[in-house]
DNA sequence: TTTCAAATCCAACAAAAGTTCCAGATTATG
DNA sequence: CATAATCTGGAACTTTTGTTGGATTTGAAA
């Protein structure tokens, strides 16, 4: 983890806690700002460690995670440039409620909870902004809690397959281009169970392989199975 | 529903929405709410439905709940006087993430969206606080999804007893009151599930049972369970 | 008290998910 | 190209959870 040539890069006003702040404002926060790269697989920071700020995904993938007493992981978001993780803690300064670590090679922007707090309290927009994000990511949140305590895990799987809106959020990954592994830590499963719902998906004809890639074979086969639940009556044969 | 007489028997200070504001802000505030009554068993407001506001509870029992396809149901928060709901579409407008039921006869009250964000934009203390009760809401839905996404029922079951931090927050009843049903429904689960975990639970000396009454037998042991998501291997042997 | 509805207990079974294991296939990488 | 590491496919099995149904118990109302 080094310095690096300023953060002048980033585009602001793609990241919604910056909107509608004016030139000077944006500055006055790109100056607070500390950029920090890790190499792939470096820990950013860790779950129940000291507040590590609020940050900014300018380059690279980031997984943030959380890990059960046996060891198993929950994946909860994939990050790309630009997203942002860690508010909760920069918001309000205890300990970071899951953690982060570097897929790729990655660079982000941190901002200190003390300069987010001074900034806040000059930046009227920001924190009408942050409140507003907040607001989403509980709803987001709420989402994801009844797919974990109702949904089966073939549901899941058609659900990060149509990508619906909660994943397209978090997940900033089509799944064809995740492992079982991986798909098997964001649906909060093992690698066995999700090769089992994926075969079960293809020969139901849902999905289909074209060599290595799957892709969506009957989306609205898909949409059922993700909303309700159950398999779709009318299960298509292959031809 | 019906209105009724002023609600000046609220006690605004314990609502941390609503600390650090000044006498003349609370009379502000006071004057937009709407009291509601509610029958034992009314609807208060249904999850998709338009923006219903934000809500305080000041008199009997309410039950924010989803529900699945299937037709079960999850109990997110059981709440009694002094609480809030709704405080996520209050603040967006859209619509309402969750059912809300008066379970015994109730009384509520509403500050509408608009209301709502006229006071957030000249009380900025509220705005504060709410940015810092959204983030705080944000860690007990992370934590619970990870409940949900990794612990056993039995795990789960030790841990609604013991009362712990989140269920303390959000369940405003002690297990022992609730009927296997409404446990069944806090947990994610179904009655007989819940009966059998309890029975578990009982033969395994966590818990015991005087007459009607269950209480906890061996604290440790339960949270032994409620943290590793495994019986103790010290299991007691009733005497 | 009687009576009825609700709540509980319990067993047996079905389905879903987790586990173990191993054999191929694919991809990195020297 | 060879070899190791990773990923995938799939069978067999265990455990957990969900379901069904019937027998009791309990508590509140008549």
């Amino acid at each position: 983890m080094e310095r690096q040539r300023g953060p002048m890069d980033v585009d602001w006003d793609q990241i919604p806690y910056f909107a509608g702040i004016d030139a000077f404002g944006l500055s006055r926060i790109e100056r607070k700002t500390h950029v920090h790269t890790f190499q792939a697989g470096a820990v950013i920071f860790s779950e129940g460690a000291e507040c590590a700020g609020f940050h900014i995904v300018t380059e690279g993938l980031i997984r943030i995670y959380r890990v059960n007493p046996e060891g198993r992981l929950h994946t909860l978001s994939l990050l790309r440039p630009v997203a942002t993780f860690n508010e909760v803690a920069a918001l309000d300064g205890a300990s970071n409620p899951y953690n982060a670590v570097a897929v790729t090679n990655a660079r982000v922007l941190v901002l200190s909870h003390d300069c987010l707090i001074g900034l806040l309290a000059s930046e009227r927009a920001l924190l009408e902004n942050y409140v507003q994000q907040l607001a989403h990511m509980n709803r987001e949140y709420i989402e994801r809690l009844e797919d974990m305590t109702f949904r089966s895990i073939p549901s899941r799987l058609a659900k990060l397959f149509l990508h619906e809106a909660m994943y397209a959020d978090q997940i900033a990954e089509t799944p064809t281009k995740l492992t079982q592994e991986e798909i098997a830590a964001i649906l909060g499963t093992t690698r066995e169970v999700v090769g089992r719902a994926l075969r079960g998906l293809l020969n139901a004809g849902l999905l289909r392989k074209k060599g290595r890639e799957v892709y969506i074979a009957d989306r609205e086969g898909l949409e059922c199975l993700a909303e309700t639940n159950t398999m779709p009556g009318h299960v298509k044969l292959p031809e």
